[in-house]
DNA sequence: TGCAGGGATGTTACCGGTCACATGAGACCG
DNA sequence: CGGTCTCATGTGACCGGTAACATCCCTGCA
């Protein structure tokens, strides 16, 4: 398979050699820091590598072994909020520090996460798993020990933070803050809209659930959705059937937006009639009708300190305490207030959009 | 699977051909499909490949100047539904031909396009350039012309399409629709919330603007926004002093839905008093309130199709006829509708969501 | 029978880095 | 003033592929 990928001249560690008069060595030992060169053959070094504007190139550092500078993030989607967020917080924060991104969505089926790992780890220094659903945790339990990565999880359990840097939001303590915040504005129950659910961890779930527990309300049985806003749609056009509904938690935004759209269309008002909250804090959150009173998660943060720790991982020199994990806000707009059996006590919240 | 068997020492090359007595040559020839090889010898070479579960080493491919199979992404964003939806597209395309993908965004500064560019080509075989923007039109611009290369554009003009693939969306003859659509619902005229320009070209811009020429309409100043739902509701804010205005096109939905909520917030009712069509067909816009009048944009099916013209410039064998690239398609829902003054003539359409 | 020619395969160098080890030059010591 | 130690640097092999060329074997033809 010939093809036209004409070699460009490139400027190679021999070369930066010739011109500074040492070594190829040397000039490997000066762009890899070594200690153990002499401050005037540095700087000699360093002088023709920036005039000659050399890049060391990657795919040769990998193949003989050294600091890749490289990272592949394992995801099972490239489109919704929150794994954009973490994507994005990823790039940035591994662009700073000079490495390359790629991404490998990780197919449905048991051999594709298979797959995807393998190929991973054979051209990237380093893998970043974004573990928020089924498919990509079944990759990251495929990682080798030995390989350099870090995950963002859902939940901190022992089988899944085996040795590796983790980051994560609570998103259990979240879902229970929001709960509480529905009981509190004196609704009898909380319905719950649930986005898809793994094995039987479903953080949002159980923090939602263990709220109404606690408070000793009924517990409905909650409704699952996929992640779009139509399935959120259909789920509330069921609800709207049951005129005891009056509050619903929604497992994210577009979830929310989706319930938001029927219950109007059913002639509901909101808050009125019925609250709305949502999970993630989407942008386009502040701007629905009315804006959406969400848990907000700052994904592009997470993000951004899941590389910082992979890069301590690599270069455990730079060992500084990392920042904590982001935690999530309630977000509180317009579309949860009291039910209508308690108006006159309650008025419904007019924050910051 | 189990996990020792899969270590880091991974099978070379010679491995195979060491396990079927052939020389490592020959199995290169095997895995690129040279026709000079006997065909009992491929079929003993593919034995012990599958069985050694042999993958070829891309840094090692890369570096000797095989053929690479990885494209770097380069774009200015990860975020927008333009963007994401383009990425997502040229991610599916290219894991389905095996090809690894890299994700690089440019930043602003002169600076910054020439080092994303100069990286790029060092790692990765090819480029695809997502130029629906300044700063990675100036990227593209930078890419070697011997480089394997394809983009993304806004519009084809002689300097964007020199010698490469490129794809794009009529964006202009879209606007043009849009405007149309809503002079023909009986506006007097219609008003106009830009995304970010760039040079003089922003094709949703001059399609709209010659809409209105060629209707013999009076031409307002169109208002400048960024991408985000904010300066959409802020430019919306604008418009509601004007009881002229009674059509609004903004040029993405993330700005429709803040002109939306503007609109709202002043008690003017959509599409009753002001008609809003957004451009792009988000996937939140079936369920805005009311839904959203929009200009769908198939970016999956762009990236997809990019992908593909790239693929047939680096292997000219499989020169077949790539399909075309998807039109924009005005999707009519619910937020415009006939001004005020003719309402007795016309309803407001309330098609499929 | 001998030789040209081409298909199938092997041999060696090379891509651009890194590693392990060898070497050279001073400094310090007895 | 030789011997060891350390620092600074050079040498050669190697990572896992591919390219170019050499070699071998078999066929067809004079």
């Amino acid at each position: 398979m010939a093809l036209g990928a004409e070699r460009l001249p490139s400027v190679s560690i021999r070369d930066v050699a010739a011109a500074a008069g040492v070594s190829h060595q040397t000039v490997s030992r000066v762009i890899n820091g070594s200690p153990l060169v002499k401050e005037s053959t540095r700087q000699a070094v360093l002088r023709c590598v920036s005039s000659l504007d050399f890049h060391p190139n990657r795919a040769a550092r990998a193949l003989a072994g050294g600091p890749v500078q490289s990272v592949t993030v394992l995801t099972a989607n490239t489109r919704l909020y929150g794994f954009v967020g973490a994507l994005e917080g990823i790039e940035a924060a591994a662009r700073a520090a000079g490495f390359a991104v790629g991404v490998r969505v990780v197919e449905p089926g048991a051999q594709a996460a298979n797959d995807a790992v393998s190929q991973a780890v054979e051209l990237a220094g380093a893998l970043i798993v974004i573990a928020l659903e089924q498919k990509a945790i079944a990759a990251l339990h495929l990682v080798p020990a030995d390989f350099p990565s870090a995950a963002i999880i859902v939940t901190p359990t022992a089988d899944e933070a085996v040795g590796k840097p983790w980051v994560w939001i609570d998103d259990r303590k979240a879902a229970t803050e929001a709960t509480n915040y529905l009981l509190g504005l004196g609704h009898r129950t909380v319905h719950y809209l649930s986005v898809p659910a793994w094995a039987d961890t479903n953080p949002r779930l159980t923090g939602w659930r263990s709220a109404l527990l606690d408070a000793g309300v009924p517990v409905p049985d909650p409704l699952s959705c996929s992640w779009e806003p139509r399935s959120g749609f259909e789920a509330g056009q069921v609800l709207t059937s049951d005129p005891d509904v009056t509050a619903v938690l929604c497992g994210n935004d577009d979830i929310a937006i989706g319930a938001l759209r029927a219950m109007h269309d059913a002639g509901r008002s909101v808050p009125a009639d019925v609250s709305i909250v949502g999970f993630d804090d989407n942008p386009f959150a502040p701007y629905c009708s009315p804006p959406l009173t969400t848990v907000r998660q700052d994904f592009v943060a997470l993000g951004r300190l899941c590389f910082a720790r992979l890069l301590s991982l690599l270069d455990p020199s730079s060992n500084d305490q990392w920042p904590p994990c982001p935690e999530a806000e309630l977000i509180i707009r317009e579309s949860a207030g009291p039910p209508i059996s308690k108006r006159s006590r309650f008025t419904a919240k007019n924050l910051g959009r």
